[in-house]
DNA sequence: GTTGACTACGTACCTAGGTACGTAGTTTAC
DNA sequence: GTAAACTACGTACCTAGGTACGTAGTCAAC
């Protein structure tokens, strides 16, 4: 099929097909006549690429694990995979003391009465 | 003071207190002689911008709380909070099930022996 | 045989939050 | 009185993951 049918296929625009191929993510598909064929494989890549970057991977990092798994360096996808893991921790445990914080703020705003309203005072003044 | 002390006191770089400048979030304060004096009003108005952040608010947002601080609107600053801690609960959301994807996925990649590692075969099937 | 749709390619632009650099003026130390 | 350090200002650059646009070629339909 041509890149127009398999971005819809695969759910990206064509513009990011071409920036995968670009950042060397997606191998550009052979012609056939003047126009590029992608098949079921590129579908396949692209399905990857989604599911991986779910799991909070980078691109960069969606190379390596490629490049990796061609050697099939299992340890060294293992450890990628962890120090994304304590990364995710990390990140977590970030949103979820600024969401407390705010949560905190919210709710004293809502016992405010005709002060002033508490989520800035505090932001100023603890 | 001038810039780089006032800037080692606030934690932040002097061209970060210049590019607040510039941003519209930290005011330029008034020359004594050639430089800029910075004062105590600016190292509060720096600690609130760096709480505000962790908050989880954007520099564009914290202008607008600004704005509406001076001019008294308590429900919109309750939105806005509101609508941010919505936003946090997404992310976090999302953080959570890529973290636990992954941990599955390793730890299927610790049991498996010598088969191929499980954590790419799986982004690739499931 | 020309219009419209599609493709390929290269380059510029976008957000967010800065960082870095070049130039020119000023101040401080010796 | 001059060299080092500091300041002000403007502009360019950075990451990440694309998006948008301009040009030129190609293909199918009418």
């Amino acid at each position: 099929m041509k890149i127009s049918q398999f971005a819809k296929q695969a759910g990206v625009s064509v513009e990011t097909v071409r920036y995968y191929h670009r950042e060397g993510l997606l191998a550009v598909p052979e012609n056939s006549g003047s126009y590029r064929q992608y098949t079921n494989v590129h579908i396949n890549k692209i399905a990857f690429i989604q599911k991986a970057k779910l799991a909070g991977f980078t691109l960069d990092e969606i190379k390596q694990l490629e490049r990796l798994d061609a050697s099939r360096d299992k340890d060294e996808i293992r450890r990628i995979s962890e120090d994304k893991m304590q990364l995710l921790e990390t990140k977590i445990a970030e949103l979820v003391m600024a969401q407390t914080f705010l949560s905190e703020l919210v709710l004293a705003c809502k016992k405010s009465d005709n002060e002033p309203c508490p989520i800035l005072t505090e932001l100023r003044d603890t």
